[in-house]
DNA sequence: CGTTGAATTTAGAATAATTCTAATTCTAAG
DNA sequence: CTTAGAATTAGAATTATTCTAAATTCAACG
C-alpha cells in the first residue's frame, strides 16, 4: 500500500485524481460504469475511455485492485491492506474481509503451484445476512 | 463433487454431455470461445448460445466452476475437489493446486463476513517458473 | 515566451463477451 | 399420435472493454 508521500509522487493528472478518489471514497466495489458515472460528476467532459486508462494505471500503480466474480463487469477496490473477499452466492454481494493468513499457507501455495508468490487472497462462498 | 451416477441421472442432453467432455478432457482452463470451438469438433452444429446455456447449467449443477481473475473472458474449470489457484501475475497463465486449509480459517471467515460460509477458495498471485 | 515532443485525454468507432429472441426441434407423458 | 415443456438454433441485441485518430496538456529547451 502506498503512502500519502508516494501518491503525490506519481503526479497524477486531474481525471486520475478523480477516478481514485471516486474509489477511495466509495463504500462498495464499483464497475467501471460506475466509476465512469461518479467521475463525470465531478468532471463533467472525462471520457470512457480516460475512465479505463486510469483504471488500468492506477491499477498497475497498485492504488487499486480488479475483482471479478465471473458474473458480469470487473470491479473496482481501493487498495487499503492485504484482504480478502466473501461473496454470496445468492444476490452476488461482495464484502472485503479481512483475515490472517497463516505464513505457512503461502509457502505451501508456492510450493505446489511452482509460483514464486507474491500475494495470496481468499475468497468466501456463501449467503449473506441479507439472503437469510 | 458429483459421482458418476449422479451426473448420469441428470439426464444432460446430447450438447450438454459435449460441452461437460470438453471441459473434462481439457488440461487447460477453457474460455467460453473455446469450448465452443471443442464443442463444434465433436458436434459440429452445436450453437454458441447453448454453449452458454450448457456452461451455466453445468454450472449449476456443481459439475464445472467459472473463474475469472480480471483480464477478459471467463474460463471455465472442471469440479474436481476443492481447490485453489495460482495465477501468473506476469503471463496469465492459471493453474490449479490443492491445499490443505485449516478448518480455523473457514470459521474466521464466515465470523468476518456473517455470511454463511458455503465454500472457500485461495488465490495465489505470483510468477510462474516460465516467466522466471 | 514560442516550439517541440511525449504523454494524456477525448469522442466515437471497433471489438469482444455475453445474453436475448423467436422460431424450431426434441422428449417424455398422456 | 398429440401435446406441452424444455432445450436448441441462428442471429440479433446488449454489455463490457479496447482501439483509433485528432486534439490537448505540459514540461523541457532554445
Amino acid at each position: 500500500m502506498k503512502s500519502t508521500t508516494e501518491i503525490e509522487e506519481l503526479g497524477l493528472t486531474k481525471q486520475r485524481k478523480v477516478v481514485l478518489s471516486v474509489i477511495m471514497d466509495s463504500k462498495e466495489h464499483l464497475t467501471a460504469n460506475e466509476v465512469f458515472e461518479l467521475s463525470k460528476g465531478l468532471l463533467p467532459k472525462i471520457s470512457f475511455a480516460t475512465v479505463y486508462n486510469s483504471l488500468r494505471y492506477l491499477k498497475e500503480e497498485g492504488l487499486i485492485s480488479e475483482v471479478n466474480f465471473g458474473s458480469g463487469a470487473s470491479k473496482y477496490d481501493r487498495m487499503t491492506d492485504r484482504h480478502d473477499h466473501a461473496i454470496c452466492s445468492s444476490c452476488g454481494k461482495l464484502v472485503d474481509i479481512r483475515l490472517d493468513l497463516p505464513e505457512e499457507l503461502i509457502r505451501q501455495a508456492a510450493k505446489h503451484s511452482k509460483f514464486r508468490p507474491e500475494s495470496l487472497e481468499l475468497t468466501l462462498r456463501g449467503t449473506c445476512p441479507e439472503c437469510k
